[in-house]
DNA sequence: AGAGCTGTTTACCTTCCGTTTACGATCCGT
DNA sequence: ACGGATCGTAAACGGAAGGTAAACAGCTCT
């Protein structure tokens, strides 16, 4: 059962999209207010977010950006205003679909699915547990790959990316990187992380805006996610 | 840069689209028939397919679901068809966006953006094993063969080509190459390593600077593609 | 002994890349 | 909304690593 985040002010429309979608195997929580919905997502889990643009007291596209600060869950926005500047804004923003309303709940459904499929959370797992990792390391040959292509990477670079493949989806603090990797010197400024994990991530073509491979946990270190 | 296929029969206005699209470092491949756009999908990879419903000789959906019955490819429908069943439809048969026609291309862009960022970019390719070894070694001789002419090697530049003939496309370390190679003394300085190696390069015709055959890997050793 | 090889060292130059610095952007507590 | 803390990264620097010519040293032959 797929759970999904609906901030909707229409609280009327939100009630029949709910019930809708239940028969869909979608399961929604309604929140009438974008700070509601920040805090639920703050709490909870959630596998998708249905956001209406059109909220009192914060623009839609701020709320877009703000969950997209804190979270990666895909977002669908859905407005009345079919402005086209909106829908790039949003799908810019880190929106990943704009639904123009008034919409069919089928599309929205179908919509819904079609992400979810994607990244492969449609609520039939279980089945497939093909841990899809883009990066991947020889030991051997020294070599580590990106999308099956070998990354032409510096000692440093190398030294940390494996460090981080060993501790993957881990937070790595610059103290253990700078202490476990060899060409990097113990006595050298944790500055130096962050400029080689931005060169790593420019050879992974990841948005530090939004990144897809290596985050930044703030106060913390890195987390890898291959 | 970014590689998508677009399957669309009004060539002007999939000409228009390439060069926009270009502007955004997304490269295309055009194709005015859905055929076409099968079989460049079996002999490339794309990230991403645009593919227009209205086509000649075969039904779009039909061309949908034959593209996502062979690859992950994420698809992204563009239609003048703006009928809501066949959004459905097209999205329940594995598209990934659906974009009614007459749209601005900025939204197009967004779109695959929004898409692409998701995805994290796909990209599995076949692996290419060509056996093409430019060296070889005849281990009932010892000697060895470049491009089938002999090479007139000295014992030290032998021991060397022949060890990292048996751990091709490993790094060899100095120390390995000292201690495993007869006629260098353990005891030598690892620089005479580095003097062997330019002789060998030399009589490889190997620039040093885009080594072909025997690369440098800084801080490790060396690493020979035969 | 002298000549011819060839492994080793030395010396010098080039290139690389880890590190620092600096500055702008972003986050977050107040 | 402000301001300090944190993060991202371009730019520059400098020490370290690599390339190789030349000289040297130790052989194995005649």
């Amino acid at each position: 059962m797929a759970k999904v985040l609906m901030i909707e002010d229409d609280e009327e429309l939100a009630e029949i999209l709910s019930e809708y979608l239940q028969r869909f195997n979608i399961e929604t929580i309604n929140v009438p207010d974008p700070f509601l919905g920040l805090s639920e997502l703050e709490t909870h889990d959630f596998d998708l977010v249905i956001l209406d643009l059109s909220l009192p007291g914060m623009d839609g596209l701020e709320v877009c950006e703000q969950i997209r600060r804190r979270s990666d869950v895909p977002i669908v926005i859905s407005s009345a205003r079919s402005d086209l500047t909106d829908k790039i804004v949003g799908l810019e923003k880190g929106a990943d679909d704009y639904l123009p309303k008034p919409y069919d709940p089928r599309e929205l459904v179908a919509r819904i699915n079609s992400i979810l499929r994607r990244i492969g959370r449609d609520g039939q797992r279980g089945e497939d547990d093909k841990k899809h990792t883009d990066i991947r390391i020889d030991s051997d040959t020294k070599m580590i790959y990106f999308k099956n292509e070998p990354l032409h990477l510096t000692a440093a670079e190398y030294g940390i990316l494996s460090y981080m493949l060993e501790h993957a989806n881990e937070v790595v603090s610059r103290e253990d990187l700078i202490y476990s990797v060899d060409a990097i010197h113990e006595e050298s400024s944790l500055k130096s992380i962050d400029v080689i994990i931005s060169r790593i991530r420019h050879k992974l073509s990841d948005n530090p805006k939004h990144p897809r491979y290596i985050r930044s946990v703030r106060g913390l270190g890195y987390r890898l996610i291959p």
